[in-house]
DNA sequence: CGTCTGCATGTCATCGATGCCATGCAGGCT
DNA sequence: AGCCTGCATGGCATCGATGACATGCAGACG
């Protein structure tokens, strides 16, 4: 690779000279100008992208960082921010977390070293504050789990009121027997979902039942377990509340598997095929889309105007999918007697 | 931040020595190191990696470049790789490419002047040898589909074969007329596969129907428009094979709205809930984690020893997971007298 | 006692781009 | 003529870590 100096030799100049050519400095003689110009095309000289970083100080990329990449949820945050990013050519990258919360400080910190632009979270663990040292040097933004111990920007949907939707839907449709299906009540998400379905309960005069509380649904023989635990009981659920959609994805198949075909459900988040299944399944839709874009969007604005004031916690709303699940099976008065509908 | 010199001030040393301590080497005085020591703990040192990097001339990170991050399929292989690069303490770096062709080059010029220390890339245009200059500099290994003009390792699976078999499967439930349901005709997967699909046909003495081609079908609208076609037809298929993950996901949405639930359906590429849908959807499996594992290996075997030699293109073989949309509807026989069979 | 060896530590240069200041020349003005 | 101004260009330092080499001291040995 070219360097510089390569070029200044060459053109027979200064180092300098090709740097105030690179970077459209006018004070060049057009003479000068055209010969450097010549010489940089070729040798194909290419500004080494490292050295600027170090001597800027900064990366021109935007860190994100999510639970896990192959999750629908977390990907579509990906691909929006990626998306505005791109618009404004700042480079992207995306790393999973995965499930050890003690992976995610040496993660972060590694991604910060890079002097980042910016930083994205949705985080695992139950405490970032070992991130304050770097709130003063890089805009960080968290989506769909707000920071703990720590006063940075965060966009999370509304849990509790898509919960509170979701369970008040399934009452209304006759349900008094409700289960939850969650996968960990640590996930200040799955907290706050819980906590959303018993104030539904609560505000239908419905009483909390513990024993229809199940968690560690979030992979196949999880689901089944929790299935299992729930359907075991003196007097099962008639619905079920899946807490979020890796729950809703290893729930189906147990549905399936166990010939569950008369419970209602609706789930928190929507995933693929979801309309496409029988029956298709009602969801509250998060609009990772959405989320990724606020976040993006933030972290752009804090770095063009460092000092402006923000909203730090923004909530956005969620919307109830209605489809189909939600009507198996239908309200005691006729049980058994209709079909399961299906939506288009 | 603190740096070395900070350091070294404060503890009245080099910075060299400071340099010395922190990688361990062995002719510091005991007193010395911890000194040294006590003040890095003190001013909380952390080393500069844009510093490490611009000296060293290259990033610990793996570039990953694929076609659109939120595609389960790609998604899928990401992940897999983080997995095998963390192990490795390698960061990775995943970065969508988008629709637009013309995106590719620059996007992966952006990433490589980063002089990452690997690369790893589904293309999604036609021609790659403008990455030629940096082949000599770093690891790039291509993943799903195979390089032009470029002469680097690629791991790809078995279009041609898997697309073969599933055509084989049709031919085999009694199906001659088999509709073609496809992406881009471009792409080479899909050519692979359209290859795939003719050879099965001409082994099997059927002849080829180019009106039993449809391209376009990877989004709701073009898969509607692509099924319309098909059925509009004097003859129209009795089975369809799909040619990828995203028309699948397209298809079968356009299947349940025109109320075609008499048509076979063979997909390529495995996709979320494909075993729970109704009837579950057969596939040809691709694997993706284990085609991200082989060119994270690739790549870090190239690292550690550049000079040894290696199989260029490599083949993955491709699994057919019978599930049960195959047997829509029963051959001949006996058509219309049995039900749609659901596989677990 | 002189010299040699070994170890602790320091000095300097380097990686590539670029900001700050210096230099030097040409043309214009009084 | 003398001086000033403006512009083209160059020199040097800097960012932080670290490799190559230098220095300098202490103990050992003939």
């Amino acid at each position: 690779m070219a360097t510089m100096h390569d070029v200044a030799a060459l053109a027979n100049v200064s180092a300098k000279t090709v740097s105030r050519v690179f970077n459209n400095d006018p004070h060049v003689a057009p003479a000068t100008r055209e010969r450097v110009l010549k010489i940089m095309a070729e040798v194909n000289y290419v500004p080494n992208t490292l050295a600027q970083n170090f001597r800027t100080g900064r990366t021109p990329v935007i860190g994100v960082a999510v639970p896990d990449i192959a999750d629908p949820f977390f990907s579509a945050i990906a691909r929006a921010i990626e998306e505005i990013a791109a618009e404004q050519s700042m480079a992207v990258s995306v790393t999973s977390l995965g499930q050890d919360i003690a992976r995610e400080q040496p993660v972060l910190d590694a991604l910060l070293k890079f002097q980042l632009s910016g930083l994205i979270v949705a985080p695992i663990s139950s405490d970032q504050s070992y991130l304050n040292r770097w709130t003063a040097s890089t805009p960080i933004v968290f989506v769909d789990r707000a920071p703990t111990k720590l006063a940075v920007d965060s966009f999370v949907e509304d849990d509790l009121g898509g919960a509170h939707a979701a369970t008040t839907h399934l009452i209304r449709h006759g349900h008094r027997r409700i289960g939850f299906v969650g996968d960990s009540p640590n996930i200040p998400t799955s907290h706050n979902r819980l906590e959303g379905y018993r104030r539904a309960l609560s505000d239908a005069g419905i009483a909390f039942h513990p024993e229809l509380i199940t968690f560690g649904a979030s992979r196949g023989e999880g689901a089944n377990a929790a299935l299992r635990r729930l359907m075991a009981q003196p007097a099962p659920p008639t619905a079920l509340f899946s807490s979020d959609a890796r729950c809703s994805m290893s729930l189906i198949p147990a549905l399936q598997t166990a010939h569950e075909t008369n419970l209602a459900l609706v789930g928190f988040g929507d995933f693929p095929m979801a309309s496409a299944l029988t029956p298709a399944t009602t969801v509250v839709d998060q609009d990772p889309a959405n989320l990724g874009r606020h976040a993006i969007n933030r972290i752009l604005e804090r770095i063009a105007h460092p000092h402006k004031r923000y909203r730090r916690r923004n909530i956005l709303p969620v919307e109830l999918v209605e489809r189909a699940s939600c009507f198996v099976p239908w309200p005691a008065t006729d049980a058994g007697l209709r079909t399961v509908s299906v939506a288009g």
